[in-house]
DNA sequence: GCCAATAGCGAACATCCGTTCTGGAATAAA
DNA sequence: TTTATTCCAGAACGGATGTTCGCTATTGGC
């Protein structure tokens, strides 16, 4: 991406600190008090750049009408309850009643709207063990999971196979006769079940893993 | 206190939205049609009132110059710069003076403090190419990375091999004469470099993946 | 140097928008 | 009823503000 000149990003910190301190974006004659700038026209001009980069979103013939992009994403967190592990023994906790709210969960995290998407019924599960290594997915790691009853094919879903009594974590595709349960790493080979052995306990939504 | 009245609860509803929809406020008009109002005289008395009960603030003569009071305590989300990818071929991009400018990056993700523990110098990866599986890290994974000259011993780390020309992230071990490099994948073998051959360009927080 | 692209300048224009003024309706107390 | 208070209607004023236009200055490549 081009380079913003030296210009633009006065501009865009004086916009920055313009809205923290005043709760509305500035004017163009506001910017251009306030960075020095000669004429409104090159405010103007150096505007449409940064929107044409991306950076903010100009509304047209409206006062004011300047939105920081980097602003909006810090908005609404979104609170996610952690309601169990996930491990290879055993199925994963069903999400009950009580999971929703928000003060009967021991534990929550929050998460950005991007990783949700406005989903309804999200849900996170600790990974315990290692036998999800070929999902690329870790001890500890933690698994955003959304509760569905049923899942569109390639995707990402956490299978209890009954007969094994396991849970794993595959992307599953529904074949004839049979079910094709797919490693996230394409460098493993599939799985394949018989339709009855699969239950879909929920929807994986992402992946967070807390390094350090 | 006085209660508000139906019309002024409206309004303030109103105004509420409209920030959230344009991320800047609305003017005496736009809260006219917004609320069916007969009079932009009658918005003005209104505002009056709700500033003398201290709901809202007004800048006089100032376009949109209404702030909500309630909004301005800010909300936790930390903003995460998103400076570009990291591949197996190439260098990891170096966080320039202008990286941590939040208006200065064009995309940039919420992430919750817990994540960065408050960390300074915190910046994302789009990671690209499956060469990192041994990692536990996809291809489209988002790698949180801090800016940090050392690292303690067994911290994952991007790590530049300067003579392969490659980037790679593990975890680092220091021992006598050389270097022990150890995939997050604890079913993997470890390689060992010359302690010349290897440049730590970051150590990784955390990793983050979009799966649905 | 020469040309094209980029950036800047200053002024003018049309509209937007906060404010104010005059007056009327609604409500409540005396 | 009268009177005071609160709330509303509609219009108009004047400054604020985004936009545009013609022109100039600077920069970069050949």
């Amino acid at each position: 991406m081009k380079k913003l000149t030296d210009k633009q990003r006065r501009m865009l910190e004086f916009i920055d600190r313009f809205l923290d301190e005043r709760g509305y974006p500035p004017t163009i004659r506001d910017i251009q008090s306030g960075c020095g700038i000669s004429s409104t026209s090159v405010v103007d001009y150096n505007l449409d750049i940064l929107e044409s980069r991306g950076v903010i979103e100009r509304h047209a013939e409206v006062s004011r009408g300047i939105r920081l992009r980097a602003r909006t994403a810090t908005d609404a967190m979104v609170p996610v309850p952690i309601v169990g592990v996930i491990a290879a023994g055993e199925p994963i906790p069903v999400p009950g009643p009580d999971t929703w709210d928000v003060a009967a969960v021991s534990e929550t995290m929050a998460v950005s709207p991007e990783l949700t998407r406005g989903r309804e019924g999200v849900y996170a599960l600790r990974v315990k063990g290692t036998s999800m290594v070929d999902a690329l997915i870790n001890d500890g790691d933690i698994v955003l999971m959304q509760n569905v009853g049923t899942i569109e094919n390639g995707e990402m879903a956490a299978v209890w196979l009954k007969a094994e009594k396991e849970v794993t974590l595959k992307k599953v595709y529904v074949e004839p006769g049979r079910v094709r349960l797919q490693p996230a790493n394409s460098q493993m080979k599939p799985i394949y079940a018989r339709p009855d052995n699969v239950e879909v306990q929920g929807r994986v939504i992402a992946v967070v893993r807390q390094v350090a």
